[in-house]
DNA sequence: CTGAAAGCGCTTACAG
DNA sequence: CTGAAAGCGCTTACAG
């Protein structure tokens, strides 16, 4: 049963909530026998002000537990210290880890940190200039269309960064912006399965990030490119869609496929659903079908089987997105962005050597 | 390999990021020949505004693309509309999806949502402070101690709303919050797992949420109530964490005794980890043991085998925990918030009758 | 229906 | 080293 709780003090319709006002900058510089202005200094760390003074302000604060309002500090000062992130999703694991890293970045520096998820249906304007309006910066995760859609209509005067797929070669992107190589993990990945004696690897894609341009995203491009460089024709890729459920449509066509003998996945929750979908059309992981998937996501290490995929450090993207974007909020010297880890593909049960067993009489 | 971007206009130096400033009131003002009053007027949407007037002014302010600083707003009228979301945790399943409820009622109101992740390290209260610094109220999210301990130190004039676990029954909480009844949802999943033969359940417990107190956290009652109700008593809980890891630990345990023949878990993490020890030390599921989890994340339909599992509408949570608060910040009439699902059962493959098949001989 | 004044709580020059 | 003034962009009463 779900039950909500009521409110404090009762009275829906009192617009005062008891409790004094909150001491101002004033009220400081009376206790303190000085002017508001010596208060400023000293809240702000200026030099010029006598230490006793100093001290006596200091006290004065500390008794009427003074906090500068941050409104009016930014309303003066015309400097806001603070993020918001431009995602469209925040629970799938690439978005939450990425979010994750920008909150801890963003905590460590102080920081307050806002989320605002953009839909297809939005007035991808509208909620930019809504975003922005809050001052500060922005972060935009660009993962996917829709979000690497979001970060070309960011207004050029808008302080931004973003993290996004690995761009294409020799090209970099017109904002600052932070990526993985996951061009050449997926190579590796792919290149891996072809050494254990694979004659193709299938893909399962995640959806492209980019409009209607002739690339299908850098780990498919990774994927082909490492079967090519063996002199294998790629077959069709599939999948339509990020999460398991889609995973599992497109594993149950290659289920079908007795010549499938590899598959990677554009992420583990497609792994995930392939899986089940062999599972389900009873051919056995790794003995009849490898399967590698992308991220490294928490449960993958421990699904049965486990799953050999691709660790991504999306945490280490959050944090340097948000270094990015700092040097461009705050002129202070500030120490640089952490470097984020190289992706690293990770070993695990579902993906071994092909088994010459049986012949292809499906 | 990592990369990252460059900055986009080359100077780190240049302070004034070229672009004209935006459009004051006054701008706006005096491109519709009114005073700055006016304007404010419209943007309000005062009623007593001739009709050409306004419409004067609106073209003005669709010509110089004005849109009324947030700051200024906030400091001149003293509302500040934002909410932000006190929480230990931003990825496992129960927060994240919270979070995203939050997330989607903010958005509908037109609300910014700020994040801040609160550490045992932390001093709660200037976590507290600077959270509440930003304007707005706050929602907590109070699963764990931590975040149980942040809500208990809001300060009583800070607006707040908190989703938490079940209170203890008759209990109310001191603060407005919402909660789905997973007591009750606890004891029904224990109940059916008896109904279905078992002679008794385990449990794998998540951390209390309570300090010292003697409630092992409502789930734990319920599975308590369930057992002592059909004459049962109740075996040992384990479990020391939130994540597969820690249920693997306690599955491992559990896996030995031969008598196990049924489990329930505080969460799908827990159970996902259970389920590895169980398959390590050869049992079968649910041939030999039977599982059940808390939450249903979004994996636990597509593992193998697929979990049984009390689903809970932590998204509802959110929503209504905005709700709650949003009471507080603003006077006008809204409408009530939406009402959360209830837990609900979720027969899957992990779970069936106890199989008369061996005897109790290790 | 519309304008001129005062103020939100702070900062940034300007004077001593 | 410290104070008095003006202003950030808006709103809320007060006058017409």
């Amino acid at each position: 049963m779900h039950v909500t709780g009521h409110t404090t003090s009762g009275s829906d319709a009192d617009p005062h909530p008891g409790q004094q006002k909150a001491a101002s900058i004033r009220d400081v510089a009376q206790a303190a026998g000085v002017s508001y202005q010596t208060v400023s200094r000293v809240i702000n760390g200026h030099p010029n002000v006598r230490e006793e003074t100093r001290r006596r302000v200091q006290a004065a604060i500390e008794t009427l537990g003074f906090r500068r309002n941050a409104t009016a500090f930014a309303l003066a000062s015309g400097v806001t210290r603070s993020v918001t992130v431009l995602t469209t999703n925040t629970v799938l694991h690439g978005y939450a880890a990425t979010l994750q890293g920008l909150e801890e970045a963003s905590r460590a520096a102080g920081y307050p940190l806002g989320v605002r998820v953009v839909t297809p249906e939005d007035d991808l304007d509208r909620t930019i200039a809504a975003a922005a309006d809050t001052g500060g910066g922005l972060v935009v995760i660009g993962f996917d269309r829709v979000g690497a859609a979001a970060l070309d209509r960011v207004p050029a005067h808008v302080p931004c960064a973003a993290v996004v797929e690995a761009p294409p070669p020799g090209r970099t992107p017109d904002r600052p912006a932070v990526w993985a190589d996951d061009r050449e993990a997926a190579r590796a990945a792919t290149a891996h399965l072809l050494a254990l004696g694979h004659d193709t690897v299938h893909y399962v894609a995640i959806p492209a990030s980019t409009g209607t341009r002739r690339s299908a995203g850098p780990r498919a491009e990774g994927w082909r490119q490492a079967l090519e460089a063996a002199g294998v024709v790629p077959p069709a890729p599939s999948g339509k869609g990020w999460d398991a459920q889609a995973g599992y449509e497109a594993g149950k066509k290659l289920a079908r496929n007795q010549d499938v003998t590899a598959i990677l996945c554009g992420n583990d929750d497609l792994a995930l659903g392939v899986l089940r979908a062999l599972h389900h059309a009873g051919r056995r992981v790794p003995e009849d079908v490898s399967v590698i998937g992308f991220d490294d996501a928490p449960h993958s290490a421990f699904i049965t089987p486990s799953l050999t995929t691709v660790r991504m450090d999306f945490q280490g993207l959050g944090r340097a997105a948000f270094g990015l974007l700092r040097t461009q909020l705050d002129t202070e010297q500030q120490a640089p962005a952490p470097v984020p880890a190289e992706p690293a593909l990770i070993l695990r049960e579902s993906s071994g050597p092909r088994q010459s067993s049986g012949p292809r009489d499906t």
